[in-house]
DNA sequence: TTTAATTTTGTTATGTTATAACATTTACAA
DNA sequence: TTGTAAATGTTATAACATAACAAAATTAAA
């Protein structure tokens, strides 16, 4: 986790078998419900999917209008209960400053990210840093804060839209 | 700019004379201002006043009522212009997690805050960490992205609501 | 000091994001 | 199979934010 991860680096730039990460994730996503004794529903599944196979943050109603556009008329609360649920087991990510959503790619151990959201392309990296988490935490200790749930996000131009 | 400032502590606890945080506030983005050459008109004070006279981040909407109570009836972009200017001049901050805006005690500084937002009371204090800023600059750097925005901000209990 | 340009404010309407409340269906287990 | 809990459907509304254009106030220029 000390890079860019490969799929989020090929939002912005380069070619890459996108289907391939969508289905990754679908897989992951899956075993990892099992796991817990929660259920992926069809209905999720498919959110889940949505948010994975655009290659932008995307918007709740986004997702909604998709979902309308094939299974007929939707309603708010379906698409927020799914985002809501997929939250909850780490499947996505919420980026507060776009009110929008992300696929994680390692939904599995628990962490918070650093989101890289280019205002040029629009695509948003999340990236990992244990010195920064540390830092963030020895400051929170150090006041006496009990930190339970971290947002950092930093907008600017990606490598690829600074060239 | 190492520790919580006094002004948001006292949010969250004991007494104090706040007041008086805001007229400092407000003198010091009078001469903030004079010295930039733009207009802290009647309308962005106030604004500005209603924000720091909230001991809590107060959300554009209840600025607005407040707005509406006291000079009769008011739109939304009168609110949402003064907080644009407001945030321009960084005289105050937004607080992306939860849409709301705090004043900022050095607005003559540029920087980057640190929100500790209590779940419980909810206070959200402003502190400063030359390492949080530096370990994510470096981050950035070492990625190529060119940062020209940061958003950190912690969920969790503060100092008087852990005991 | 009138006029012209610019900035600020007023006003109406609408767009966007999110949730409350309650009914119905589905899944699962006793 | 029937009771229970979880998930989904449905309607309405709340909460947050901006577009577009008109009027007024400020400033700069003539
Ligand atoms: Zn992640
Ligand atoms: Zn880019
Ligand atoms: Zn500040
Ligand atoms: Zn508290």
């Amino acid at each position: 986790m000390e890079n860019f991860d490969t799929v989020s680096l090929s939002f912005c730039g380069g070619t890459h078998d996108h289907k391939n990460c969508v289905t990754t994730a679908l897989d992951e996503a899956e075993q990892l419900c099992i796991s817990r004794g929660v259920r992926l529903t069809d209905a999720r599944k498919r959110v889940l999917e949505l948010v994975w196979e655009s290659h932008h943050p995307i918007g709740a109603y986004d997702v909604l209008s998709k979902l309308s556009q094939e299974s007929g008329k939707t309603a708010p609360p379906t698409v927020y209960r799914a985002l809501d649920f997929l939250l909850e087991q780490g499947l996505i990510h919420r980026i507060e400053s776009l009110n929008a959503f992300v696929g994680c790619s390692h939904p599995a151990e628990e962490h918070s990210g650093l989101f890289l959201i280019c205002k040029d392309c629009g695509c948003a990296a999340e990236v990992h840093d244990a010195t920064i988490d540390k830092a963030i935490l020895e400051k929170t200790d150090t006041l006496g804060f009990k930190a339970e749930q971290r947002m950092l996000e930093v907008r600017g131009l990606c490598p690829d839209c600074t060239a």
